[in-house]
DNA sequence: GTGGTCTAGACCACG
DNA sequence: GTGGTCTAGACCACT
C-alpha cells in the first residue's frame, strides 16, 4: 500500500490516510471490491500503531467507502455514492482562505484558475 | 468590527479571526494602513478572550499583514506582499481532497471550475 | 433449508443460523419431530465452513430446540418448553432502545404499537 | 451522573452508555442544552477507562445527538432530530427473534402487546 | 489472521 | 480542565 504519510505535518496521521484512500480513489488507483490491508498491515508498513490506522478506516467506513468485517477484512465499498453525506462546510471555508490569499498574492482569476484545472488533470491520470 | 464567530465551528476562534481579516483584506473590507480595534476591545466585542484575540494578531504579524504597536495600537502593514511567507501546503492538500470528492460525487471538472469561479467572484464584491 | 443469510450483516453467521430456524418454528415452517439438514449439508448449501452451522447447532441443542444425534442426525426437539432457559435480557433491552429511539423519532404510543402488532401477524402467516 | 453498567454484560460498556443517554434523552432525564459530564469525569465515575467513554460519546455525536468541544464540554444537541439517520434494521431484526420467542414460550399477541405498552409507559414517568 | 473492545498513559491545543 | 491524537499492549469473537 502507497501510502505517503508526513510525520511533521499538522494534518494527523489517520486524516493523512483517510485522505490517500478518498483520493486514491477519485484517481481510480483504488476500485470498489478491493481489498485494503489490514490494519494491522497497513500499520506496520507505515510504522504506526494500529489504532491510528483502525481510526482512519472508521471514518471512512462512516462515510460509505469502505466496509470493515471481522469476518472478510476491510473492503471498498461497492457503495454508488460514497462521501454523499460529507460536509464540505469546512472544506469550502478552506477553499475561501485560499481565495483570499491567491488575492493578495496578486495572482489573476485565469491563472488560479489554470491552477486549479492542472490540479484537476493531475488527479486524473 | 465586523467579524463573524461561529463558536460551533471546530476551527479555533484565533483563527476564524485570523482568516476573517485576511479574507476582509482580500475583499477590499480592510486596507492598507486601517487601524484595527485593539485587542482587548475586539475581545470584548466578541465576548471572547484576550488571549484569543491577542493570538490571532500575533500570527497577523507575522505573515507580514498587521503590525502591532503598544504606542499607536494594531495597524493593517503597507507591506506589498503579505501572507509570502504563509505555507501553501496545508491549504492545497484541502484542495486535493476537495477536487477528489466533487470527482466521487460524480461533478464534472466544467462544472467544478465554475463553483470555483463563481467563489472567486463572491469573494470580489 | 431456506435460510438467508446475509454475509454483510454484522450479525454473526452462526447466530443469522440460530434465529433463522427460531423464527422458523415460530411460524410454524419447521415443527417438532423435523430432521434439519445435517451440519455438513447445511454448510455446504450456504457455502460457509462446518464449525459455523455446528455452533448454531450446538446453541439450538443447549436451548432444547433441537437434539443432535450421530446415528439420527439432528432433529427439531419435542421439547414443550423450548427457549425456557433462554436469557431475555439482552432482548429487552433491545427493545428499550426501540422504544426510546421511537420517542424521540416522534412516534405516538398508538403508532408504535401498530407497528409491533403488524409484526406479530406477518410472523405468523 | 446516573449511568448504571452492567460489567458482566455482552452489551460493550460503551454500548451500554450510549443507550443509557439516549434512553435518558426519551425519558426526559436528559434534555437539549444540557452539559453532560467530561469523558474523564464520567470514566472516573463509572470505573473505566476515558477512551470507553469518549467512543460512546463520538458514537452519539455521530447520531447528532450531542456535541464535544475541546472549549465548551460535551454538551446535548439542539438538533431537533437526533437519531435521524440511525439505521434500525439492526433494531427490528432483534425484535422478530423477540417475537418468535414470545410465541414459543406460549404468550398470546394480546399478552406481548400489553408487556410492550407497558415497557412505553415505565421509559415515561 | 481479522477486526472489536478495553486499559493505561502520554503529550498537545484551546480557552 | 476540556477533548484530540497517538502509542502500547491485552484479550476476545469470528471464520
Amino acid at each position: 500500500m502507497f501510502l505517503e504519510i508526513d510525520f511533521k505535518s499538522d494534518l494527523p496521521i489517520y486524516e493523512q490516510i483517510r485522505r490517500g484512500i478518498i483520493i486514491g480513489l477519485a484517481r481510480g488507483d483504488i476500485k470498489a471490491g478491493d481489498k485494503l490491508p489490514s490494519v494491522r498491515e497497513m500499520a506496520e508498513n507505515i510504522g504506526i500503531n494500529l489504532h491510528t490506522v483502525n481510526k482512519a478506516y472508521k471514518l471512512l467506513e462512516a462515510d460509505g467507502v469502505l466496509t470493515m468485517d471481522r469476518r472478510y477484512g476491510s473492503l471498498i465499498s461497492e457503495n454508488q455514492n460514497p462521501m454523499a453525506a460529507y460536509n464540505l462546510g469546512k472544506i469550502e471555508s478552506e477553499l475561501d482562505l485560499l481565495i483570499a490569499i491567491a488575492k493578495l498574492k496578486g495572482l489573476s482569476r485565469e491563472d488560479f484558475i489554470k491552477n486549479i484545472s492542472k490540479k484537476w488533470e493531475d488527479n486524473h491520470d
